[in-house]
DNA sequence: TCAATCCAAGTTGTAGGATGATATACATCA
DNA sequence: TGATGTATATCATCCTACAACTTGGATTGA
C-alpha cells in the first residue's frame, strides 16, 4: 500500500526526465568524460522546458558527481571514478547478465558479513533476526509481507555486524534486486521453493546463534546462490570452490 | 592539477549547503521517516535563499530517494531502505571509528574480488595492473601521481573481475577513503612505509599472475589492513583469523 | 439535520525574466 | 611585446507569476 503510494509519487517529473536523458547519454558514452554539455539555455530549448527545470536536472547529476558545473564556462562530464554516489540503473537490470553480476556482488558482501555477524551479534540482534524469520515462515507465504520479512532478515544480519556502511550497502543491493524481480515473483510461487528458501534461512540463523562465522558464511553463500537460481539467475561460482 | 580544479569547483553552492543541512537532519533522526518537511517557502525564509535554491536542494534529495515530494501536499521523509543511491557523508569520515568501518567494508569487497580477479583475469588486465604498479614505484613516490597509481591499481583489479558493479563499488569506496585522508598523507611520508606499501602490491600482483585466488585474497587482505594502519586506522580482524 | 457540492487557501510544479559572478577572447594602449 | 580593459558567454541566484493538485471548510439543497 505504502509501496503503491511511493510508486505513484515517483511519476516522471520534468527535471527527472531531463536528468534521465542526460544520464543515459553519459552512461552510453555519447558524452565522454571531459565533454561539455550544451548550455542551460540550449537544453531548455531542446527539451522545451524552462531553464529552472534544466537546472534542477543538472543539480541531480551534479550531486552524484556525474557532471561538474563551473560558473562562466559550462558543465562538464566527470570520469566515473569521481562519482560521489552510487546509483544502479533499473533498466540495465532487466538484462539477466547484469542481474547475475549484482547477485555476485551481493554474495561477496553478505557472505563475509554473515561471518562478522556471527562473531559480533548480541542477543538483541538474534531476537530481531528471529522475529523476521518467524514472519517469513508465518501464514503469509511468498506474499508481499513475506518478501519484506526476507529482506528484513538480511538487513538485520547486516546490522548485527555493527558496521553501518555494511548495513547501508547490503540494504541497497538487496533493495535493487527486490524491485527488479518484482514482476517475476508471481510467476514462480512454487511451494517447494518457498520451503527450501525458509530452510536456508534457518540454517543461517542457527549458525549465527552458534556464533560460528565459517558456518554462517557458508550458509549465506549457499542461500544466495540458491536464491539467484530461484529467480532464474545462474550464479557462477563466486567463491573458488571452497578449496581453501 | 585537474584534481585541484575539481576541488575548487566543488565549492559549496547554496543548494548543496541546504541539501547537506536537510540531509543531516534526516540522518540524525530529527526528521523521522514519514515526517513532513517545512514548505519550500518556509525553508527559503529560514535559510535566507530563494525558493529556486530550495527546490534544487530538494531535487537532489529526491533523486537519492531520501524524500518524496507530492504536489499540493508537501515533501516527506522516506525510509532509509527506499534510498535509490548510496552517498557517504565526508564529514562523518573525520571520525576514526567510521573510517575504520569503511576500511572494513573495503577489505570485504577487495579481498574476495582479488580472488575472482585471479581466476578470471586476462593478459590485458595483467598488463594494465602492471602499468599501474610501475607508475606507483616509479620516480614519483607518495606524491599525487603515486596515489593516483595506487588507486588505479585497485580499480584495475576490480575491473579484472569482469563485474562492472564490483568495479563501481570498489572505485567508490576507495575514492571516499582517498579524499578523506587527503590531508593526512603529507604528515607521514616515511619512505619505509612507502617501500612496504609497494611490496604489498607486488605480492598481490604476483598472485594474480599465478592465477592463485587464495593467495590473491590473502595478499589483498594483508595489504588493506596494512594500508589502514599506515593512515592511523586500527582495523579489527575483518576475517575470523583464517582459521577456516 | 445531514449530505453533496463548491469554493478558497495552501503547496508543489513550471515558466520566464532580471541581475550578479566568473571565465574567456579580443581589442586597446603604453 | 606585454599588460590592461572590455565584451561576451555562461552559470548562480533571485524574483514574480501562474498552473496543477490537495485539503478542508463553507455553502447549498433536500
Amino acid at each position: 500500500m505504502k509501496q503503491r503510494l511511493a510508486a505513484i509519487g515517483t511519476v516522471e517529473t520534468l527535471p527527472h526526465r531531463v536528468a534521465a536523458f542526460l544520464s543515459r547519454e553519459i552512461e552510453s558514452g555519447e558524452l565522454n568524460p571531459g565533454a561539455r554539455l550544451p548550455t542551460e539555455q540550449e537544453l531548455s530549448e531542446k527539451f522545451g522546458v524552462s531553464r529552472n527545470v534544466v537546472r534542477e536536472a543538472i543539480a541531480q547529476l551534479r550531486a552524484d558527481g556525474m557532471i561538474e558545473a563551473r560558473q562562466g564556462i559550462g558543465a562538464f562530464v566527470l570520469a566515473p571514478e569521481q562519482r560521489a554516489a552510487i546509483r544502479i540503473d533499473r533498466e540495465a537490470l532487466k538484462d539477466t547478465h547484469n542481474m547475475e553480476r549484482l547477485f555476485e556482488l551481493r554474495c561477496i558482501l553478505e557472505a563475509e558479513s554473515a561471518a562478522l555477524a556471527a562473531a559480533r551479534r548480541g542477543q538483541e540482534h538474534l531476537d530481531s533476526i528471529k522475529a523476521a524469520l518467524d514472519r517469513m515462515g508465518g501464514e503469509e507465504r511468498w506474499e508481499e509481507g513475506s518478501i519484506d520479512a526476507d529482506l528484513l532478515f538480511h538487513r538485520e544480519i547486516a546490522r548485527a555486524t555493527g558496521n553501518s556502511y555494511i548495513h547501508t550497502f547490503i540494504s541497497f543491493v538487496c533493495e535493487q534486486i527486490r524491485q527488479s524481480i518484482h514482476y517475476a515473483r508471481m510467476t514462480n510461487p512454487l511451494h517447494d521453493l518457498v520451503e527450501i528458501n525458509v530452510g536456508e534461512h534457518v540454517r543461517i540463523y542457527e549458525a549465527l546463534v552458534a556464533g560460528d562465522p565459517a558456518a554462517a558464511e557458508a550458509a549465506m553463500r549457499t542461500h544466495i546462490i540458491g536464491a539467484a537460481n530461484r529467480v532464474g539467475v545462474k550464479l557462477p561460482l563466486s567463491k573458488t570452490g571452497g578449496t581453501k
